[in-house]
DNA sequence: AATATTTTGATCAACAGTGATTGATTTCGA
DNA sequence: TCGAAATCAATCACTGTTGATCAAAATATT
């Protein structure tokens, strides 16, 4: 009733429609549509094509279905993808700064997993303490390590923890590292978050540990996020896939040591 | 209804409510499948392959079981797989018993998981308090849901947290129920574990909630494991599969509301 | 008004998804 | 351990879908 009324119109109305169609029946044929809004299948196939172009839905033989991934699940799913070469390396070359018999702190976020993967697959002895769910979830399963999970809030966004219970039980303990990703990293506001319990547990790990070791994916250099979690002061080393350029001499005079991992795209060495 | 309507339609919208089946009930057969579905057994049998391919579920003859588990932790997988059909109606029951605003607490193990599965796809309102890291993992991606992870070392069996931290935390809660799986249920022990962190952790959350129920499937019965967690005085309701012979009496003299909801094997109301 | 640009619908050969059939394989009960 | 029943993989024919191409129609541009 509703959409035959606007049939016979223009291509942007009937995507409208067609958006809407999918979003209620969560998935549609071509035949239907093509009933539906008058168009034939041609048409109809052209529109679908499009949106699945935009990421709206997902083609499939005969007709296409919405794309319902739970928002969460897919933000973390886009942001794990996101520069996965550089993300492993860094990684890679964070968990060499680990040695048995220490205690690490590890906030959350894409790198840090990556991080997980690497601890998974190595052979060091460790005191894991984490705010990310997935981490703990992944490391628990490894008998070399001993994982601590903070409690409380789990967020959605980042299956992380946050919040006073998982900050009055950070302040309990003592690390020898701290591996720390943010979501920008600059000289004048060291690491920056979205998100402020990320900020803010961030800082206290930092505090809290002995060594505190940023990972920061190139693109994230001279970005400052909403708050500042981790001032430039605390940070004593840099692990990160490359530095920008007249960005090492402000490290150096700024005491911070830096570690370069470039991304092996192809091959790699063992 | 919801699958029915959805029938005869592309295989994207086909797999996903296959994917979905999979992920409430655990483990699907071929015949199910055809069945909700209403596809022949020919195309079921290549969703199961396409999709054991992506490594969503795990082959097996007649049909196939989730694998959202984590690949390693093979007793975990086991345990799991155990009376499935006997837990997911437990799990049904016990969700049932929920109402939007309830504050809840959730100790660990695969009947619990069970009941996260079902709580993922339902509708309700909840906070919920757990010490397993897995029923956070699944619930924290539900908007409808607050999930409040109970911190502190994570058991590599289990993959839950117990310790100083976790109860600490717990005694700052109150609950409206306490959903309570255990390794052994009798009537003179009451709740008993194999674990020491498991007996206490759930003694807890018994005594900080107004109602205590245990979820208990037929082969616990009769069992005592090693360490008694919550006195039998502590439980209000049973939710169980099945009720052995002659313990009715008993339980309705120890003012024990009993809620029976046996095992569905192959078909199931909608 | 004339022309360029975009959108649309029709046609058709190639193709993908489905269901039925078959004989091999596995499972389960006796 | 054996045999019956269920399940499986492989194959085939059928149907509806697809993408490409092209001409007509609608729309925008000059």
């Amino acid at each position: 009733m509703d959409s035959s009324s606007a049939n016979r119109r223009n291509p942007i109305a009937r995507r409208r429609i067609l958006r809407r169609e999918l979003a209620v029946r969560g998935a549609v044929s071509v035949a239907e549509l093509s009933d539906i809004l008058g168009a034939s299948a041609a048409t109809i196939r052209r529109d679908l094509d499009a949106l699945a172009r935009e990421g709206v839905l997902e083609r499939a033989h005969g007709g296409a279905a919405a794309r319902n991934l739970r928002p969460a699940e897919e933000a973390l799913a886009v942001r794990e993808r996101k520069d996965i070469e550089e993300k492993q390396s860094i990684a890679h070359a964070a968990a060499g700064l680990l040695k048995s018999g220490d205690t690490v702190f590890m906030n959350d976020g894409s790198t840090i997993m990556a991080v997980a993967r690497e601890l998974a697959v190595a052979e060091v002895e460790l005191f894991v303490v984490t705010s990310a769910v997935n981490v703990a979830h992944l490391l628990a399963e490894n008998s070399r390590l001993t994982v601590c999970l903070l409690g409380g809030f789990v967020r959605r966004s980042s299956l992380a923890t946050s919040g006073t219970f998982a900050e009055t039980m950070l302040e309990q303990f003592n690390a020898d590292v701290a591996l720390l990703s943010s979501d920008g990293f600059s000289l004048s506001e060291g690491l920056s978050y979205a998100n402020a319990d990320d900020a803010s547990v961030s800082r206290k790990m930092a505090l809290r540990a002995k060594r505190c070791v940023a990972l920061v994916t190139s693109p994230k250099f001279e970005w400052n996020a909403r708050l500042t979690g981790v001032p430039i002061g605390e940070v004593d080393d840099l692990v990160t896939d490359a530095v920008p350029a007249g960005l090492h001499e402000e490290l150096a005079e700024a005491a911070i040591s830096v570690i370069e991992a470039p991304a092996m795209r192809a091959g790699q060495a063992a």
